[in-house]
DNA sequence: TATGAATGAGCGTTCATTCAT
DNA sequence: AATGAATGAACGCTCATTCAT
């Protein structure tokens, strides 16, 4: 019986040399800073030819707010989006950390290149948004714990640049270590804010 | 008896140029990158030729290696050289906050440009061994204070990334705050390593 | 007796897309100069693929090449073949003057690229040949104006080239003007190589 | 007696390599096009680094409107202001013409240049504005030679226009010919503006 | 010692051409 | 036959470094 053999690639599914060049982009902006990272390099990674990046990105600049846009908001989902409805302060704090935890783990490069991305000059506004819709879940959050009683009561932006940098100090001192001092980790930190 | 009148400059003193190549090179590197900066700019900035700057540097890797280290030996004494003899733990945590809000207020260009040189690619030997000077002080006061009862018995290298991190966010997030606010940030970040 | 049908369309037509190509081109040459236009954009203003394109033409010199004799056969067939068989040399110019207006009223955009192609490094064998063809033409008809006592006993390349030239500064400074003007400088003309 | 050697080069003479590079833009410009040439052929061409040029100009675009600039003005000095004060019409278009002819074989590169880049889509305002003055001192001299009864009455644009398009043609189809050759072609073209 | 003009490798980007579909 | 995604050489331009002065 006949088959008619199946496209190597559904029309629906996003084009793969432009995932390969996120990637790629991904990986050598967060080990050699964005300016540090050759374009011709990004596209040798990712397997295309230089000019095949001007057909996904109109420029580097294009390609590199992608990049994070895509990663910040991956990380809204597990922070933000994903959050347990109606926990306890503690539980959510628990949950906060975890997706931390398991966001650094899971994606390190992504992680290391939000970090070094933070506040850089070629930031379009649209990242800055995503950037700024972050911050506002996060401070949502940390409002609703104060308002329980759940939570010391400061500046929310403070305690959360304070959560956020403990972990991220963490991140970069090369601290995955093992659950026992993780447990611990998240310990120390739930002693700053809580009530 | 005769006398060798003295030089306009003496040897001993380090040269003026010198002095403004640093300084330029600081304050470019910490708002443009490393890789963002070109060597001319430098040099218009500092007041002097483009050729001059290699009298006093091999490269421009050289240079970025020896702002490193001048800002991580001045952070250095801040923090562990002039840390008081023999204080209790909690007056001792209150010294190191301190020093560091006083050294991010009067040289916030140097705090945010070793923040982001942290893992950078082009640090050399010298500049790592440096780094790891100011760990290493670091981590003897931890443990200093945890004999004493008087710190959390945790990593003290975790510990350190923790504290370090959580006033990194901070100011990061543009939080020099006023003294009221200040003193609630330490008292956090002191909840995270109480025993 | 079986017959096979038809093809949709005939293969002595010349195919329209071939057609849609060379108008493009000479559109965009026109404009932005040979060097100056991307063979994508001419595929676009044609509506086809790139790929098409070189179908048709062997790279984009031959496409230049074949815009190039398209045109100039037919400013021959205007100047040379359509001119009146036994005029007298003076209504014979007045053909001349009259067929260069018409063919640069109706097609500004050839008129422009062939003036300004003259002498392109990329024009092949051929094309030169096609342009020297208008030139024996023109000077045949020189020749027997002057053989018939009707115009100036001069060298006829160098009347041709003045009328011409004269009638090209003309365009270039934007004078299609009144009918009146149009008269007047034709009068100009004729004073120029009448006997 | 000890001298004092002069140095290789006064400051108050312009930078040899800036002319170099001016030169070696126009010979290619003029036979390649703008846009057919590229800028480091320039450079290798004037014996300068590829960064050099931009040394002395902005852009590529900044040079090829000093090179048009230079030599308009050129043309401006010969044609307008050396014409000779108050002279008959008949005289002074002869010292047109001449003019043309001895700047059409002294800068044969730069008279092709003009021509082609006439209307080109990268001329600055600045240099629209020289080109314009060109034209008006042309007016103006028509106009004077009008209402001394020693020019045809017709539109002076008009007849700028034919006469330069005239002699254009004639330098387009090559023809530096004989003094006599010259002298015909001459009295040609004054016989379209003759009143 | 200090300079800054000069360099050319390498940058971000474009585009003539090819080829799998 | 027709497409347009893909390519990589070559474009205009920058900049780390050198060296004649």
């Amino acid at each position: 019986m006949a088959r008619i053999p199946p496209p190597v690639s559904s029309p629906a599914e996003p084009p793969e040399k432009r995932e390969a060049i996120l990637d790629a982009a991904l990986a050598l902006f967060a080990e050699h800073t964005f300016d540090g990272t050759p374009v011709p390099l990004i596209a040798e990674r990712a397997g295309v030819g230089a000019g095949t990046i001007y057909r996904y990105f109109e420029s580097k600049e294009a390609l590199v707010n992608t990049v994070y846009r895509r990663w910040k908001l991956e990380l809204k989902r597990c922070l933000i989006d994903d959050a347990p409805a109606g926990a306890a302060p503690r539980e959510e704090f628990r949950h906060w950390w975890g997706a931390l935890r398991r966001f650094a783990r899971e994606h390190p490069q992504a992680f290391a290149f939000l970090e070094m991305h933070h506040h850089a000059a070629y930031l379009d506004g649209e990242s800055r948004a995503v950037a700024a819709a972050v911050n506002d879940g996060a401070r949502a959050m940390v409002r609703r714990s104060q308002r329980a009683g759940g939570m010391r009561r400061a500046d929310p932006d403070m305690l959360i640049a304070m959560v956020f940098g403990a972990f991220t100090g963490l991140v970069k001192a090369g601290m995955p270590a093992s659950p026992r001092a993780a447990a611990e980790a998240e310990a120390c930190a739930w002693q700053m804010v809580a009530p």
